[in-house]
DNA sequence: TAAGATTTGTTCGTATGTATC
DNA sequence: GGATACATACGAACAAATCTT
């Protein structure tokens, strides 16, 4: 039976897909890597005998993921790049915008994430990595005279827990962190949150801050989690307050 | 002063990736969904004045992003499309090609997220999920053999894994740990890990699985979360005894 | 089944831009 | 500044896929 196979759903990937996948699998096979060159359009063509305009379009598809970088001119050409965070933070947030992501949905994350990075970061900072921290806690001493500064003031924060995640030896858990404060930060920034700012609450986050730096500093591990879990709790209810679903937005670059 | 600009390092970003931005602010700006067509080649070419080739690059670019897809024919053309979470895993698998992560690294995220999972999952699945979890729970009752199956009996258990969290409504959460089970059956899959099985712990693991689909059918948040807890540190024993950076492949699509 | 229409897919020739020597 | 070695960009032609009639 089935002697004929129904067409299967079939895509049919173009050629130029395809070919940008052989240079990914050339790549492999050599063992190729970071800043290493690639062959030159010329070579291409005759390499995976296609025309200019396919390997062209090829190389877009791999520049568009990161994986290689191009030059012109003499010695120029396309080399193997390494993926930087932030071009994997902004495909990453393509895919969530086509998603329905809310303040408690990223909250729960965080709750559960940043305890847990902050008590593994304890003792294991250098004096330097604790002053810079202590100076973004320290930012914005005054209570916030306008919703403008209010909206300045928290994104300061959340500068605060960028730096620490890039602290973090965990790449994993460092690039998520990074990740949600990058979407709290643009969902800040866009839009016009925080009409009725709690004075309060953002005196005790900034509290919890400068607390959570010193537990760092003395190592003390149970402590910086306790006061990061803290924190988030009351950086929750300061954002649910303002509950918003996530700006769809054809994020970029 | 600064009468002239002091040419700021600018890599100049060649005309394709121009236009491809142009179309994404084009398709913001309009407020297109998923689906609707964008202007065709031609259309492209005057809207944006570039040549053919150009705005095929520039095409290709944000296809290779997901944000696109393209039919030919009449009727065919150009689309916005959604990118999808296998693409967003295999562009964020192609980042962290490039760190340096550890078995460690990805069960210290574990151990604090599945949990969670288990607990927000508890009394919210419905009859058929709960079977299908059961089925997945249920298979290979026997011990392993050998190494193959041992092999196939950990892909099976990262596939409970990924089922469950598809279950998810936190599509952040569920992402992530999807996520984490990909690059665990990708290491299990491409590397001969388990020379010494260790039945006593899969068996306990197992039984595991089992425990946390009672308590996710009886409701019991605490009895879930718990049980998942527990499951996670004893796999992490079981594979930090495999100690292994993880596979550095040029991955994709 | 077949022909025609529509739209993307692919190639080639040529010219221009850019960085190194 | 000139020569060289690359990528970059354009335009015209033709091929292939797919829908309609």
């Amino acid at each position: 039976m089935d002697g004929t196979l129904p067409t299967p759903p079939k895509p049919r990937r173009s050629r130029p897909v395809r070919v940008a996948d052989e240079i990914k699998q050339w790549v492999v096979e050599r063992d190729l890597k970071q800043g290493d060159k690639l062959p030159n359009e010329t070579e291409m063509i005759d390499l995976f005998a296609v025309s200019k305009g396919t390997v062209r379009e090829a190389m877009r598809i791999l520049e568009a993921q990161g994986l290689i970088v191009t030059r012109t001119g003499p010695g120029g050409g396309s080399f193997v790049g390494k993926v930087s965070a932030d071009r994997a933070k902004s495909l990453l947030a393509n895919y969530f915008y086509f998603q329905d992501l809310s303040i408690a949905d990223i909250y729960q994350m965080r709750k559960a994430l940043e305890p847990e990075l902050a008590a593994s970061l304890a003792g294991r900072l250098s004096e330097e990595q604790l002053d810079e921290l202590q100076t973004l806690a320290d930012r914005f001493p005054e209570p916030a005279h306008s919703a403008e500064e209010e909206k300045d003031q928290h994104v300061a924060s959340l500068a605060f827990h960028a730096r620490l995640s890039d602290f973090s030896e965990n790449r994993l858990l460092g690039f998520v962190i990074a990740f949600m404060a990058r979407i709290l930060t643009d969902l800040t920034v866009y839009r016009r949150l925080y009409q009725p700012p709690n004075i309060e609450l953002w005196q005790r986050g900034r509290a919890h801050q400068r607390q959570l730096v010193d537990a760092l500093r003395a190592g003390d591990a149970a402590k910086a989690r306790a006061t990061m879990a803290s924190h988030m709790a009351g950086a929750e209810q300061l954002m649910k307050a303002q509950e918003a679903r996530l700006k769809r937005q054809f994020m970029g670059e």
